[in-house]
Parts: structure tokens; sequence; C-alpha cells
DNA sequence: TAGTCAACTAACGAGTTAGTTAATTGTTGA
DNA sequence: TCAACAATTAACTAACTCGTTAGTTGACTA
């Protein structure tokens, strides 16, 4: 993946894939660099592909970025679309939302690096293409629904969710400097990860619950 | 503050004054930028001093980089050397260590944007600098000693540590991005952290209290 | 008060980076 | 089969960036 950017010539013509290819690369650079860490001769470099690449089809440096910021926005926003939050007692609903973060977490680990960037460097400008506030909102609205069913003491819902947040992406965000800590340990393995889930589900929901 | 390059001769001549000035610039330039994304020309224009005295005090742009790890390092240290976590019930003792973690972020506004950029771009490959280690397993065994008294669940010490700093800190990074969530809403108030701090003491605690 | 040195500046050079362009080659539809 | 067009490259430029260097200046000291 990261080795192809030695042969001059390309085999297949295939501007999707070719788009698809650009995307990729640079969602890992801009992940580990930011905007203005990430250099487009190293995302062409990880492509089959030169820069002018990069240029033809997206423009420009920034288009490119908002570009990878639209992408997976849409995949979690889907994936979040087909729970049906809102006909589930407020603890199942919110158990499943922190399953389905820390899968999403598992599944794009460029994501959350990204978004940490764009707030860092860029202060969160280009945050509404990636559609977080709707899957966010209707968080809070579970917890507010939990509150008046009686089942979560009266907290603050949208510091309840800053703290889910925190308690899903910190694992992954933080993990190599963690790993210095605690070098002996394995974080990404299935069991690693269903425990942390685990985990993260039992402080949530004993945080939370209604004093018996 | 910012707004010093201009003046082209320096009033007063002070090698403490301006190593500080570079740090301190440094600091922010680094904390938004990460090390690749910063540049020497922009933290110079952010003193009131020249470039070349970035090279003259700290020989390269790795070396200062290194410099500002180092830095806060001993503050949040001190400050946790100074706590008798030891000596205090483990609930107590908890609740403190929240506490001081959010003043600290509170203090030190850039210091946790330049972990992460630390463990994103450069895998955390100069943590051990920042002497985080001690103060960590200070807590984990803080959390080992709650479990053994029978005043907390039988919980993983390291993933409650790791879902404290999640909570503690995602307020303050991610805060440009959740901006945007809730427009209206006013984050860094001493209201508005007095009752983040406490939603966060509460929610740990009752997350990891025995059941009675 | 002349000499000395740390602190400092302005300007530059080598290398890098975002973006462009002219030319080339594969593909497709008539 | 071939013209038209889409996809792609190599080579290029202007601007920027790290780091250096030759020279200047304020302050202290003998």
């Amino acid at each position: 993946m990261a080795t192809k950017g030695q042969s001059s010539v390309r085999q297949t013509r295939d501007a999707e894939a070719t788009k698809a290819e650009i995307l990729a690369a640079a969602e890992e650079e801009f992940a580990r660099f930011g905007f203005a860490g990430a250099k487009t001769d190293a995302i062409a470099a990880r492509t089959g592909v030169t820069k002018a690449m990069i240029y033809y089809y997206f423009g420009s440096k920034d288009e490119l970025y908002k570009a990878v910021l639209e992408r997976p926005a849409a995949d979690f926003a889907n994936a979040f679309a087909d729970l049906d939050l809102e006909h589930l007692p407020p603890e199942e609903a919110l158990k499943t939302v922190i399953r389905v973060a820390i899968a999403h977490e598992m599944s794009h680990p460029y994501y959350g690096r990204i978004l940490l960037h764009e707030a860092m460097e860029n202060q969160g400008k280009y945050f509404h293409l990636t559609g977080w506030d709707n899957p966010i909102n209707r968080v809070v609205a579970l917890v507010e629904r939990g509150i008046e069913d009686g089942r979560f003491r009266p907290v603050d819902p949208w510091l309840v969710v800053n703290h889910t947040m925190g308690i899903c992406t910190f694992y992954f965000n933080a993990q190599p400097n963690m790993r210095n800590v605690r070098p002996e340990f394995e974080w990404f393995t299935p069991e690693a990860i269903e425990r942390f889930t685990e985990s993260a589900i039992a402080l949530v929901l004993a945080g939370i619950k209604a004093d018996a």
C-alpha cells in the first residue's frame, strides 16, 4: 500500500480507483500530520500515480482535505441513521451507541485523528462538513429521555455525551503515548477491544443510572 | 504578544527572558500545528527576536520541540508530587486527581494538544520526556487500592484510568469541533469548568463504586 | 574608558513544497 | 479503424522553510 510509488507507468486507467487511492493516501497523511504538516508529494508517493493527479481530480490541497473530511462522515452518519435509538429503552440505546462508536473507531482508524487535527489546527472550521451534529444531538436527546423516564440521574446530558465521547476516543488517539506507560499490553486485539467496550459501557451506565 | 515581530531592535538584552519567550511561542505553534506543521519563521514572528535566536539557544527545530515537551512536564509532575494520594480514602484521592487534572488543562491550555500531536504524528517517541509515567502509575495504584478496600467494583484499573483521562481531556481538545454543535454555549467560564469538573467526578465515582 | 563577550540582527543559500503545463498514452464510440 | 477525449506523466516554476553566517550592539569589567 505504501511501497508503490516506484512503478512509473500505470497498468490500467481507472478514474474512480485513482480518486479513491488518492483519498485513502490523503486520509493517512492528514491523520498523521494535520493539514499544514501533510505534504502533497508524500500523499502522491503513497499512491501509484503522480502528484498532478491530486490537482486534476481535487483542484487543491484544501479541496482534497475537505473531500477527506466529507467521505467517512457519510459512513458514520449512515451507520448511525440505521440505529433505531428512539424506540429502545435508554440504557439499551446508550449501550448500542457506545458499541457502534468504538466499532467505528476500529474500522476507521484515521478518522478520529483527522477530527482532532481539524479542531486543534483549524479550530473546527470544516467540522460542519462531517455531519456529526445530527448523531450527537440524537444521543443528547436519548440521555434526556432517560432522565425524564427516571432511569438516569438528573445529569447534564451534554456533559454526559462529552464524557462518553472522551472515553470512546481517548483509548485510540492517545494509545501511542500510553503504550510507553504500559509497553507489554496489546491494545487492539479483538479481546482487548471487547474488554474496553464493556468497561466503557459499564462505567457510563453505572455513572448516570438513577439511585435505587 | 503576537504583534511584536515588527520592532527591529530589542530594548533590553536578557537571555533567560528570550529563551522563555521562544519556548512560549513554540508551545503555541507546536500545539496548533504539530512538529511538521509548525514553522520556525512563524515561531520567531511570535517573539520579539529573530529566528536565529532559536538556533542560538536551542540548536534545531527538533531540540526546541523536545524542550517544549519537557518544560510543563515538570509543572504537572510537581503539582502531582505534592498530592498525598496514598493517605487519602480512594474516593477522595480520585476526586482530587480529577480536579487537579482539569485545573492543569485550564492553566496549561497548549500542553494536552502537544501530547496529542506527539502521539499522532510522532507515535509517542518523545513521550518519556514528559514524565507522565509516574503520575499515571500512581492513579492506577490508587484505583487498585480502592478495589482491594472494597470501595470500588472489581474494574480494570488501567481502563478506568484511560476512561478518566479521556473524560478530562476531550472537553478541551475537541471543543473547537463541539462548539459547532453547541454554538451558544460558553465552554471556559469558571462556572462551566466547575460544572464540568463536578460532572466528571460524579460520573467516574458512581461508575466504579462498589454495589451497595 | 577601552576592551571583551554574550546577545542579537539582516541577509542569504540549499533544499522543499504547492501548484502548473505541455506532451503522451490508453480507451471508447461511431 | 480512427478520431476524440479522458487519464496520466515528466518537467517545470515561484514561493517558502530550515538552518547558517558575517557582522552589529549593548553591557559589563579591568
